[in-house]
RNA sequence: CGGGGCGUAGCGCAGCCUGGUAGCGCACUCGGUUCGGGACCGAGGAGUCGGAGGUUCAAAUCCUCUCGCCCCGACCA
């Protein structure tokens, strides 16, 4: 491809929207132009990538034995009435009316699409176990839009299904949807890890979340150094230990007047006592009711796990009127002892030898206060596991915290949706049986900026072979009938051996065109140019290598074939 | 949903407080000089100042309403 025929529209100035390096660098080198809120143009380089990965991803979905299928975009809302998703999904779910009135929306997700093709279609257990994917756009009225690619409203997916006679059946296709994930992130050469998840509102018992390890993103991980324990911290325990927790104590409660001092940071300060000592108390609304939860003072609540704990699909932090009514405190003096409600206690906190909380009272603390004799509650695991935490599942190990962007998520999710719509098979006896159904979902567009995320440096992007746009950037300096000859023969040769070549054969000033190669990202740079070529070479640099004067010199006649190995080297290795 | 902020040329911004000729950088066009890491000189083109209404002799600027967008938080297969 010429550069100078391609639409490749790179700026030196980012949109001041953009704060995400993937944002700024998708937008700066031309790949993706905003149409709106959470909604973009692909330009033809970012088009180029979208369907790099979107071939990964079909290829081993085909290997995985799934089947390619598209669905509506546009879905009539009864299939969603029918499971009570209509009602449950809220404001998320971008609604539209007929010109006759009828109900109707943009697919967010496709499980019951898909159940109604299984119960008309699937009669038999003969017929079992089936995989069906598409790859689809998907919408979703996010609250809020962000970060570019990763967090859109219309955003391109991989969602697949299984269905199988049983749970057992279900566990093996759900094991061969994992195993070709891994398949699919290592071709593209993406440092990631496979963590517990929460299954969230799409329900379903077992699940798992492909995280790839990026400081900036979104979701907390915990890993264990030593087992191959990781998890979402939505979902992560750890082991609990007695480190911090004094001896308990035999002195009695007593009150404190701490004025003004309600957080942590204040109360520890003010009676110098450690955070481990704090109790730290918050009220959660959970459903009807507003419970309390308590924690040491150097832990966090981990939300997701007390609701689970007691038995609620979530949980809110109660308001500082809630709070005000429940303990008769301002919020900062809230406290177990005497606390007329539900009590969660986390292990930990239970350790405490002598705690100080809030009395319940505003500008009060107590101090030697100690769980089972000055108040009582449930125990359970409810805070966030962090860095330097025991694992749970190992000897010895220690948890480590990442960051991570979920690009994958696996899920069996049982009958609830079979349950629900009536899919069912007839077995071997005659009897008719609801079939056992999984999903497995990848956000293709979301993994385009993720890739960046992971990719890049101060100069711009710097793509793994097999997700970039091109595979070499061929750059020529100058104008003489010599270097465009020897360029013209690279190129052709090299789009000869089925290589993905951009010429940047712009009348441009070399500083111009090698800013905008590094911009672009193109992992294997060629140049061709008169000082190279007086001593018969092109000059090859990888992306990877920041000073231009460890290019390499490549004499002319075998620079093809050079780059091609190199290339068909990198697809080989992943990324 | 709570808090904060922004809409002025394709992009990044100034001008608004204190009403009176719409400006700067990048990009773009033309001419010239340059040419191995985002050149320089000269000359140009390009803007319903987000929209509607109001105040005024006069509105980018003041007032009211409205739409869009961003950031932090909440939320999020």
């Amino acid at each position: 491809m010429l550069f100078s025929r391609a639409l490749i529209p790179t700026t030196k100035e980012a949109p001041a929207d953009a704060t995400n390096a993937s944002h700024i660098l998708l937008a700066r080198a031309g790949y993706i132009r905003k149409v709106g809120a959470g909604i973009y143009d692909y330009l033809p380089l970012g088009y180029r990538v979208l369907r790099k990965i979107e071939g990964i991803v079909r290829a081993e979905m085909d290997r995985a034995g799934a089947l390619e299928i598209l669905m509506p975009a546009l879905l009539p809302g009864e299939y969603f009435k029918e499971t009570g998703r209509w009602d449950v999904y809220g404001p998320t779910l971008f609604r539209i009316k007929d010109r006759k009135g009828g109900d109707y929306h943009l697919g967010p997700t496709h499980e019951e699409i898909v159940t109604d093709i299984a119960r008309r279609e699937i009669r038999s257990y003969r017929e079992l176990p089936k995989s069906l994917y598409q790859i689809q756009v998907k919408f979703r009225d996010e609250p809020r839009p962000r970060g570019g690619l990763l967090r859109c409203r219309e955003f391109l997916m991989k969602d697949a299904y299984s269905f199988d006679a049983d749970e057992e059946g279900a566990r093996a296709s759900y094991e061969t949807m994992r195993k070709a994930y891994v398949s699919i992130f290592d071709r593209m050469g993406l440092r990631y890890r496979m963590v517990q998840a929460d299954s969230g509102a799409i329900g379903g018992s077992t699940s798992a979340e492909f995280q790839v390890l990026v400081d900036s993103g979104e979701d907390a991980i915990v890993a264990c150094g030593v087992c191959d324990y990781a998890a979402n911290v939505e979902v992560a325990t750890v082991k609990a230990k007695h480190d911090g927790a004094a001896a308990p104590t035999s002195e009695p409660v007593a009150r404190v007047h701490t004025p003004g001092h309600g957080s942590i940071d204040e109360v520890t300060a003010f009676l110098g006592v450690p955070r481990t000592a704090m109790l730290k108390s918050l009220l959660y609304v959970a459903g009807e009711a507003v419970v309390m939860a308590v924690v040491r003072g150097d832990h966090d609540v981990n939300e997701v796990r007390l609701a689970r704990t007691l038995g609620v699909d979530e949980v809110f932090l109660a308001t500082e009127a809630d709070v005000e009514k429940a303990t008769g405190a301002k919020v900062g003096f809230a406290g177990p002892v005497g606390f007329k409600g539900r009590v969660v206690v986390d292990r930990a906190a239970s350790l405490v030898g002598a705690g100080v909380t809030g009395a319940n009272e505003t500008d009060h603390h107590l101090k030697n206060v100690r769980f089972g004799r000055d108040f009582e509650g449930e125990v359970a695991d409810i805070r966030l596991a962090a860095t330097g935490d025991g694992c749970p599942s190992c000897e010895g190990g220690t948890l480590t915290s990442y960051r991570g962007i979920e690009a994958g998520h696996i899920f069996i999710l049982g009958t609830r949706y079979s349950q629900a719509m009536g899919a069912t098979y007839i077995d071997e006896k005659q009897q008719q049986r609801t079939l056992v159904m999984g999903c497995y979902g990848i956000g293709v567009s979301r993994l385009v900026a993720t890739a960046i995320e992971q990719h890049h440096d101060d100069n711009g992007i710097a793509w793994p072979m097999s997700v970039a746009p091109y595979q070499v950037h061929l750059v020529t300096i100058g104008r003489e009938e010599s270097v465009l000859r020897a360029a013209r023969e690279l190129h052709d040769g090299l789009e000869a051996e089925g290589i993905e070549v951009l010429w940047d054969d712009r009348d441009e000033r070399p500083g111009v065109k090698f800013k905008d190669a590094d911009l672009i990202g193109v992992p294997l740079r060629a140049t061709v140019g008169a000082k190279g070529l007086a001593g018969g070479n092109v000059e090859v640099k990888p992306r990877s290598e920041p000073d231009p004067k460890n290019a390499e010199l490549v004499p002319v006649a075998g620079a093809v074939k050079v780059l091609a190995d190199r290339v068909r080297a990198a697809l080989q290795t992943g990324g």
